[in-house]
RNA sequence: GGGCCUAUGGGCUAGCUUGGUAUACUUGUGGCUUUGGGAGCCAUUGACUCCGGUUCAAAUCCGGAUAGGCCCA
């Protein structure tokens, strides 16, 4: 099926099927089941948060599903922010609860009482703590897989600091790991501060990490909030500094979620299938013995043989050694999205050489049997960063700078649907009227300076900050 | 939040208007045969979402639930 910006809903649900990513047919809306391939992919997005998070000294945690009503209630902002999408538990067997239970939509309010009882010195600053787990929102909206559900697959790291400055530092941490993540999954990204009244409820600020998918509106995969001592206040979490002074603990946040695999999905992904980067294939490599009767070589061996050599040089490999047409399995790997086809057949082995397919540009060629390992390592890379080129540029081209808001199409039902990038005084009084007379969420400024010299796209004033504004999923 | 539509083997689907015997393709299984882009032949397993109503009789008509899809806010 093509990929484009009309058919991009129907492609994606059809290749999560055809992939094998998920199954949607478990019988809650929302609520799919990780079937083995899909489900590998998240482990090595997984691995790779682990990877970064382990490297920057956080310790990895594991904290109750359930939450306490009496907990969960202590920061108002917070509960009003997720009051109508939370799971209760109200009865235990026959029984009600004399104090409900919150299936947590996210962790603050079950990490925080704790945080109050570990962190007494300023010795014990800073605590980073990271979780990954599943989280439950009860979403009105139509969902599908990875994209919108109910059962969120996610991580979450949660900090402490003994000033306001260190907690700054912290998410400059985190928005350098998102950086070098996308980096690995060749995704492009945008790293915006939301507005005022769109920040997570009882943040101080929130930068959103978007991306652009093939219909032209934006996915949020994740966000890293500052929260000042907005949570540390209610829930008392205070230390004593050097002078026995006791202070409350500025906290940071950083989340992201298994958003980034249907942004992996959507991104690369194309009219034959899915499309993976190597560094989260399951099978990096599948080979494809070419068989015939009567041949002077054993065909069947010799693709063994070079599946084991190469699982000795730590290549993930398959070997197909189904009874089934060459022609046939070409279809079953690329629908999968495997990186390197490789074909070995009688003529190859002749030449000294491996017959080669690239998934993201069908190329094909030879592979002398000598330098296969360089070889195959030169097309990963060079299918990376084709993967990720082509990435940044469809997002880049997305972006339509206004000067005026009468630039903004009208016709929205179309493939008009873009990202626009405009000046904005800032003043919540010029974002919400942009906003409501275009019927666009803006989705924030900058968190990297960009150089901008404009005005206001509503009250004119002069300006040097840009504000982009979509349409979202 | 409001509206529209849909639900039949693992997948896709015919049948529903006008109530009575459920169709094709695909997949799966066993066999023969075949292998550089979805081969072919034979045999075979497998379904009317759930609850209630109307009726001699319901996949079909009516009501509700659940799940899925689309459109608008």
């Amino acid at each position: 099926m093509e990929k484009n910006a009309e058919t991009y809903g129907e492609w994606y649900l059809d290749i999560v099927e055809k992939a094998g990513l998920s199954d949607k047919r478990y019988p809650i809306k929302g609520m799919n089941v990780w079937t083995p391939y899909g489900w590998k992919i998240m482990r090595f997005v997984d691995s790779f948060l682990r990877e970064e998070l382990d490297g920057t000294d956080h310790d990895e945690v594991c904290f109750p599903l359930l939450i306490p009503e009496t907990e969960f209630k202590k920061e108002k902002d917070h509960i009003k922010g997720f009051d109508s999408e939370v799971y209760w538990v109200t009865h235990a067997g026959l029984d009600e609860l004399d104090v409900r239970l919150v299936v947590r939509p996210t962790s603050e309010t079950a990490m925080y009482p704790m945080f109050s009882l570990w962190v007494r010195s300023h010795q014990d600053l800073p605590l980073k703590i990271y979780q990954i787990v599943n989280t439950f929102r009860y979403e009105t909206k139509q969902t599908r897989p990875f994209i919108r559900v109910r059962e969120i697959h996610f991580f979450e790291s949660h900090t402490c600091h003994d000033s306001e400055e260190d907690a700054q530092r912290q998410i400059e941490e985190d928005l350098e790991i998102v950086k070098r993540l996308m980096g690995r999954l060749c995704l492009p990204y945008f790293l915006l501060k939301r507005t005022d009244w769109d920040k997570f409820p009882g943040a101080h600020y929130t930068v959103g990490i978007d991306t652009v998918m093939p219909n032209h509106k934006t996915l949020q995969l994740g966000s890293v909030h500052h929260y000042r001592t907005n949570f540390s206040v209610p829930y008392d979490i205070t230390y004593e500094d050097e002078n026995g002074e006791h202070k409350y603990v500025h906290q940071t946040t950083y989340g992201m979620s298994e958003r980034t695999l249907g942004a992996l999905i959507s991104v690369h992904g194309d009219e034959k299938g899915l499309c993976l980067p190597p560094s989260v294939a399951p099978f990096e490599i599948v080979i494809i013995p070419i068989l015939g009767k009567n041949q002077a070589v054993d065909v069947a061996k010799a693709a063994k043989d070079l599946t084991n050599d190469l699982k000795k040089a730590g290549f993930r490999v398959k070997l197909d050694d189904r009874d089934d047409r060459p022609g046939s399995k070409y279809y079953d790997w690329e629908i999968k999205g495997v990186p390197l086809r490789l074909e070995l057949g009688a003529r190859d082995i002749e030449n000294k050489v491996v017959t080669y397919a690239r998934r993201d540009t069908g190329e094909k060629g030879t592979i002398p049997m000598d330098s296969l390992v360089d070889g195959i390592n030169g097309v990963f890379d060079s299918i990376t960063k084709n993967l990720s080129e082509k990435a940044w540029k469809f997002q880049m081209d997305s972006v339509t700078e206004l000067s005026s808001v009468d630039d903004i199409p009208k016709d929205t039902e179309d493939t008009k649907l873009r990202i626009y990038r405009f000046g904005w005084c800032g003043s919540p009084e010029c974002g919400h009227r942009f906003e409501d007379d275009n019927d666009i969420k803006i989705l924030g400024t900058p968190y990297l300076h960009e150089e901008y010299n404009g005005k206001c796209i509503v009250c004119g004033k002069e300006t040097d900050t840009p504000a982009y504004a979509a349409r979202t999923m």
